[in-house]
DNA sequence: CTGGTAATAAGAGGAGGTTTTAATTAAAGG
DNA sequence: CCTTTAATTAAAACCTCCTCTTATTACCAG
């Protein structure tokens, strides 16, 4: 098995690391790897402040479950910060980990073409709203941890068709900028639509 | 207390719908909210071949991180059925439920963008693409359980900006077509580059 | 009354722990 | 060499949620 001849700090080390890549092991299981009692790895857990098996499949579950359930569920990419309703708004997303890519941390373009697609359809008042179509452009990449904040504006109403600009930003730096057409649906929801 | 005078019948049936909604329930806490014993409850769900709550929370629990870490790790939306890199890609999305509307169970709008992006983005062969622009237009709403085919091509390449074409369909229909702008990024990552 | 179909109860055992108390071992200091 | 200390291991009791098996009881229908 791998690591023995550890100290007591290395191998400690060497358990949070464990755990934090596969949460799902049992003492048994840990005691084996290291090459040590059972016992000693509850006094490590113990020390850690580590939680036993079934408390971290329970946080494990219910987190996941949340993060699943709330990705799956939120209609709005970023949060509404401001809103008037067919005027103009303002939507924050901070940029979390899952967004970026893994070499560069850069947050992938569709986040941010989400967080303005979503803003200009919630500022649109109707029921069903769709995007018809939209002009991006990418001013400058965001990374990890940084808030965006996209502002909002109505141009424009031909009809059922709104133009939308959005801004979003970084702080003073301009990182997106898009015009969307978006537009109202009838209630009876004709298939020559546009989109969502 | 919910649900007494139940027959058999119901009382598994309304088991089963609260383990679907909640999952982390002990026996204890579902008999005393069926009004039956503990074992009416595990011969219950001996009979629907419903696991216990540890087994439960185990498949919870690792189900939902793989599709945290999926959703996390996946640089690529949908997958590449085909490549010949600086040239031309085709990927294959299907649309799950949590990519709709819960009103109308059309596809938000940036999943196909985010197709067609890292569509993209996969056909230039280097290491670092990010996106600078993009034109895209929703011609149909697309709905659960359809698949689209993504379909990109490179049309043109001044210096390190690539103009990638793609055009999505379900069967037969043109769902979403779109011009991206990418670029290809020095290794020493400048800081006035554009987006992934 | 007599079956069959629930439902409940009772007992033993297991997995994966917790807590407490005690014993062993190894290295280190005087 | 002897003693102290830190690190480790062990042992005994108890807990929660189960499983699996073997009764016992309650009813409703034929």
């Amino acid at each position: 098995m791998a690591g023995k001849g550890l100290t007591k700090l290395q191998r400690q080390e060497a358990l949070m690391q464990e755990l934090k890549i596969n949460p799902f092991r049992t003492d048994q299981e840990l005691a084996r790897k290291f090459g040590v009692s059972v016992q000693t790895i509850r006094l490590d857990r113990l020390s850690l402040g580590i939680p036993e098996l079934r408390k971290r499949m329970h946080s494990v579950a219910t987190q996941a479950y949340e993060k699943v359930r709330s990705l799956a569920e939120s209609e709005v990419v970023g949060s509404l910060i401001d809103l008037e309703l067919g005027v103009r708004g303002i939507s924050l997303m901070r940029i979390e980990p899952e967004m970026v890519l893994a070499k560069t941390k850069i947050a992938r373009g569709h986040y941010l073409f989400a967080q303005a697609n979503s803003l200009a359809v919630a500022i649109i008042d109707a029921e069903v709203v769709l995007t018809g179509s939209a002009r991006v452009r990418f001013k400058r990449p965001v990374y990890v941890g940084e808030e965006v904040i996209a502002k909002g504006v109505v141009k424009m109403q031909k009809g059922r068709n709104f133009l939308v600009s959005v801004y979003s930003r970084v702080e003073a730096d301009t990182v997106f900028k898009g015009q969307y057409v978006v537009s109202v649906q009838d209630e009876s929801m004709p298939r020559e639509a546009m989109h969502a």
